[in-house]
DNA sequence: AGCATCACG
DNA sequence: ACGTACGTGATGCTT
């Protein structure tokens, strides 16, 4: 038999070194992971390195211990663990436990003592014994079979510590580290040793005597001395800090050798915790396997005759598409679960089935589902009008915690501890290589979809309640997610003809802008390349480099502007960009989306995407069409009703982001600068430069509004540098008098941020959350991001709340009205309807009312409308 | 797949 | 001293 290895841990060295090395990361839930981090890497090097066959990591088990009777001030004085570290303990503990690596701790003793006693039983009996720690104390243990690895900075940075490498180093044995700290004593742990010996003093005696004992024998012989008349001061205390820093290697254990055996990590167990943890990096780098057999056994069967008996009150059901682009894909089949049964009907039979089509339309039967607005659009697109959505799991997620990421079942069900259901890619494949597979596999991984959403709907619906929560989620967002859903399958009109014309016409001054451009460059390159056009600019024609980027030259947008006066070719050059942006995005690109059948794009709503509570747009995006430019604000005249006559109404709510920071702020002068209906610029302008209304210059309403996007975005004078072009002091003193004008938003900055730094999340109006987890970080660059973070999400989450509520209270009040006119788009802080002329004069009156009512804050909340023919001609 | 750029609120 | 304004998505280029 080989020789047995055994490797012993100081676990809590090892947790407070590798907290203090790196920097405080967290993972998206805000639990703080460093101290694991750096534990986990400094133990997969060590595993690679030394194959142990036994293990263990001990650990201190409480405040006081046996060393307390000698010196009750041991270890005193030494601040309380930080709670951020200590939050990291039951992680580790876990980690370890995955690993199937011992723990021990005993009351009474600390690790040391652990670790001695058992690494002296293990030379005993001739094992070989690794010893790592953070804490140089440990070395005194060296011997010729025990080496003691002491990790550095980094941690996973080892210096060995051998009898020899000792000698090297101290020009001492290891027994004689105990007598060195004896004499030097420890700050860290508060032994005194004697005053005045430090590291150099207490080698030289040691070289000299041996060791502590043997000094005091012979200390009459020593000559006279400052450094003699201190040893013999503090005989008694030299000899008591001698006895301090001594590791117990008798300890009384209650585990043996024996039941150190290291059968190696439990692979799985592992890769969870690193995946609670977040741990990607090492999730990619690691070769553990995840099991993909999936444990628990699900009996489901696959109907072809769904009857009624089968369809229950409460159901899961899971609607299984091809991929994420509902409008176009196709369903595969539908899972159901109650619990109980669970089966599987394919698309064939749900297009038959009348049976089900009338459960999936009936109100009252309610559903679990997941992102049911998904399974809204696609049944819509085969006459089934799903209804009764009950529980959603994609947005009961994301309201928990919107930093959620991944929208498949098995994603989602993992992150609230169920993984009984396998990853699409491992049932489909990916890429190219994406198949259907068999009716029993598919018929399988779809019922467990159900099954899954079925458990988890009672663990979600608590969480939410818990965090107050759940009426956010079910009289918001769940409605909500049917309204989307209704918006996105009536899809907007888009004349192609038109946009074709604008292709040509752009086309033909792209042309003449590129010929341009390669005349005065005297060459031919591709303009679109970053770093062709780096080149030409910065190394061809010598123009100044003002930024960089990390690839090279920055030839952005404000880079260039400020070029304009060095070389004609640059204004050539943003003409260029503007122009081929406008062709390649909202020209081709549009046209690909455009359904041929209806003429119409039907964009997807993201509802469970970003991170303040707003919605995303995609397949298009038709929240980021051109508007500030009039050559691309031409593009809106290719969206047009969908019906002749009718007109595209639109109306956005004015400063809502203002108005949501005077309400949330309660500032006496903000509140009364909107109640009296002021231009919110201007009146910000008269506060900062003390000037009357008619006195406020253009520049100085530009520079107030500037502020004023600043204070929403979290204020920082750099920023608001930047976007005014002026200093940073100036900058800072603009920030100051605005603070000053507005004490009242001044005292909400600072409390929301510290309010974050106490909970670790902020939240909006309606009780949306965003965790924050690095508002702690030391590093100042990610703290300062967090902290911006924590005064900007409450406003446009709030304001998010506020319009989606709006857009709730105007579905019921269309229907209400028995209106034709229909809502189709949402632009963050407007809505976009279609409507026939004789409803324009009924919308101009319930559209502003309904949106400007849809949450009372402390002030009005103000619309402004328009419509027209086109999306243009709303303005 | 990541980066730079630019469109929107 | 640090170095960025907040939130998104699509495109084209480069690796």
């Amino acid at each position: 038999m080989a020789k047995e290895k055994l490797l012993l841990l100081d676990g809590n060295s090892l947790a407070y070194r590798a907290f203090f090395a790196l920097p405080l990361l967290a993972n998206e839930s805000g639990i703080h992971t460093n101290a694991v981090y750096g534990f986990t890497t400094m133990l997969q090097k060590i595993l690679e390195e030394e194959k142990p066959t036994k293990m263990l990591v001990a650990f201190d088990a409480g405040k006081t211990t046996f060393r307390h009777e000698t010196f009750d001030e041991y270890k005193g004085g030494r601040q309380k663990t930080p709670p951020e570290l200590s939050e990291q303990f039951p992680y580790l503990r876990k980690l370890i436990d995955a690993y199937q690596i011992k723990r021990y701790e005993k009351e009474l003793y600390e690790a040391d003592d652990i670790i001695g006693t058992l690494a002296k039983q293990a030379e005993n009996k001739d094992m070989e014994v690794i010893i790592v720690s953070g804490d140089k104390d440990l070395t005194q243990l060296a011997t010729e079979q025990v080496s003691v690895y002491i990790t550095r900075k980094g941690m996973t940075d080892i210096e060995k510590y051998t009898p020899s490498h000792i000698e090297e180093k101290y020009g001492l044995t290891p027994k004689q580290i105990i007598d060195m700290k004896g004499l030097m004593g420890d700050p860290s742990d508060n032994i005194p040793g004697v005053p005045g010996v430090g590291e150099k003093t207490a080698i030289k005696l040691l070289k000299e005597y041996g060791s502590v004992e043997a000094l005091y024998e012979q200390i009459d012989g020593m000559k006279k001395s400052k450094m003699k008349e201190k040893l013999e001061a503090n005989e008694e205390q030299a000899k008591m800090s001698k006895k301090l820093a001594t590791i117990f290697t008798d300890a009384p254990i209650d585990i043996s050798l024996e039941d150190l055996d290291y059968p190696g990590p439990n692979e799985e167990e592992v890769l969870q915790v690193w995946q609670e943890l977040s741990f990607k990096s090492l999730i990619e780098k690691s070769d553990f396997q995840v099991e993909e057999k999936v444990t628990a056994e699900l009996d489901f069967e696959i109907v072809q005759e769904v009857t009624p008996d089968m369809l229950k009150d409460a159901m899961a059901v899971h609607v299984e598409i091809e991929n994420e682009h509902y409008h176009t894909c196709q369903i595969l089949g539908v899972g159901f679960s109650d619990g109980q049964a669970n089966f599987f009907v394919s698309i064939d039979t749900l297009s038959n089935n009348e049976t089900l089509k009338n459960w999936l339309e009936d109100d009252s039967k309610k559903k679990y589902m997941s992102d049911s607005k998904a399974a809204q659009a696609i049944l819509n697109r085969i006459n089934i009008d799903l209804r009764g959505v009950e529980f959603d799991m994609l947005l009961a997620s994301y309201i928990v915690n919107p930093a959620i990421s991944g929208d498949d079942v098995a994603t989602l069900a993992s992150e609230f501890g169920y993984r009984d259901v396998q990853a699409n890619e491992t049932i489909y494949g990916k890429g190219a290589k994406w198949t259907v597979p068999n009716e029993n596999v598919l018929a399988e991984h779809v019922a467990r979809k159900a099954f899954a959403i079925w458990t988890l709907q009672p663990v979600l619906e608590e969480k939410l309640r818990e965090n107050e929560q759940f009426d956010l989620y079910y009289d918001l967002e769940l409605p909500l997610a049917t309204i989307l859903g209704k918006m996105e399958s009536e899809g907007i009109k888009v004349n192609i003809e038109t946009l074709e014309k604008m292709g040509v016409e752009l086309e033909e001054k792209i042309t003449s802008l590129e010929k341009e451009i390669y005349e005065l460059a005297g060459e031919t390159f591709n303009i679109n390349s970053p770093k062709q056009l780096g080149v030409i600019l910065f190394e061809k024609l010598g123009l100044p480099v003002i930024k960089k980027t990390k690839t090279g030259y920055s030839t952005a947008a404000d880079v260039l502007e400020r070029l304009q006066t060095e070389h004609t070719i640059v204004k050539y050059i943003l003409d260029y960009r503007q122009l081929a942006k406008l062709k390649s995005t909202y020209i081709e690109g549009l046209i690909k989306e455009v359904h041929r059948e209806d003429s119409k794009v039907h964009t997807r709503f993201q509802q469970a995407l970003t991170a303040t509570g707003r919605l995303s747009s995609t397949d298009p995006n038709l929240q980021n069409i051109p508007i500030r430019l009039e050559e691309g604000r031409k593009i809106r005249q290719a969206f047009v009703p969908s019906n002749e006559d009718w007109v595209l109404f639109a109306a956005d709510y004015s400063q809502i982001e203002l108005r949501v920071l005077a309400h949330m702020s309660n500032d006496e002068n903000l509140v009364d600068a909107f109640n009296q209906g002021m231009d919110i610029h201007t009146r910000t302008a008269m506060d900062v430069f003390h000037v009357s209304e008619d006195e406020v210059t253009s520049n100085m309403r530009r520079a107030a509004k500037a502020v004023n996007f600043g204070i929403v975005y979290g204020i920082s004078d750099y920023g608001l540098s930047q976007n005014l072009d002026i200093t940073r002091k100036e900058a800072g003193e603009f920030i100051d008098k605005y603070l000053q004008s507005f004490p009242g938003v001044k005292e909400y900055m600072d409390n929301i941020v510290q309010d974050a730094k106490l909970k670790g999340y902020v939240t909006t109006i309606l009780n949306r959350r965003r965790y924050l987890p690095d508002i702690t970080n030391r590093n100042f660059n990610l703290r300062s991001f967090a902290e911006r973070t924590a005064m900007n999400t409450p406003i446009q989450g709030s304001a998010a709340d506020i319009i989606k509520k709006a857009m709730i209270d105007m579905d019921a009040k269309l229907k209400e009205e028995g209106l034709k006119s229909k809502l189709l788009l949402q632009v963050h802080d407007e809505l976009i309807f279609e409507a026939p002329r004789d409803e324009i004069e009924i919308l101009e009156r319930i559209v502003p009312e309904v949106m400007e009512n849809a949450i009372e804050l402390k002030v009005p909340l103000k619309v402004d409308f328009s419509y027209g023919s086109t999306w243009y001609d709303a303005k």
